[in-house]
DNA sequence: CGGGATCCACAGAGATACTG
DNA sequence: CAGTATCTCTGTGGATCCCG
């Protein structure tokens, strides 16, 4: 019988991929982005600063921002009920290196 | 003939989303990576150091990268053919970015 | 208000074979 | 040596509707 094919383990040695694994979707960057300006935010609140996402998009791209800590979920059992999102201390430290591969882009664009 | 698909530009404004465009395909950073350790190299170089990759995604993937100028392609003419790639400068600056964004995924890895 | 489930389109990645 | 030309497949993203 056939072997299933055996990829690669995707998040391999290299710290370079790993970090492109965990921004690289296409609304990471803008969550990211969004949370960076403001201390939290609530679901809606996001959905509404980040045009054209959906709430399939939002709801899974926080869920694997959440999983990589990144991102944390703070959420008050009240009615109506309220979910709070920030960064985190790792999410905080990603900023700066984004911000030097911003300008890079600015430079050359 | 075939209509080619315009894309909505939504993400131009944004100078980190059109970095993550450059670097962010499957081989483009292994490729950046490997240049940015010698002056300069030949295709078939490139494919021997970069493990698994195709003649098809390494010369596409060596187009598109020149084609964002972050790296070129200097052929001479002789028998047999040789065909050298090096980083431009933007491909250069590139580096440093790239570094710190790797800090950080050793960090919180 | 803050999600989840299902189904589907499509661009990117790849296998394979051929060429100047 | 340094590429091209097709075709196929798969993963990501998305539309739409549903739920506590």
């Amino acid at each position: 019988m056939k072997d299933k094919k055996v990829y690669k383990s995707s998040l391999d040695h290299c710290p370079l991929t790993f970090a492109l694994k965990i921004i690289g979707g296409k609304w990471r960057l803008p969550i990211i982005w969004a949370l960076s300006k403001s201390e939290t935010m609530r679901y809606n609140e996001l959905k509404r600063n980040i045009d054209g996402i959906t709430n399939m998009m939002l709801t899974q791209t926080l869920k694997d921002l959440e999983a990589n800590n990144i991102i944390k979920r703070q959420q008050y059992m009240e009615v109506p009920p309220r979910v709070e999102y920030a960064l985190t201390e790792n999410g905080e430290n990603l900023i700066p290196a984004l911000k030097q591969l911003a300008n890079w882009g600015k430079r050359i664009k």
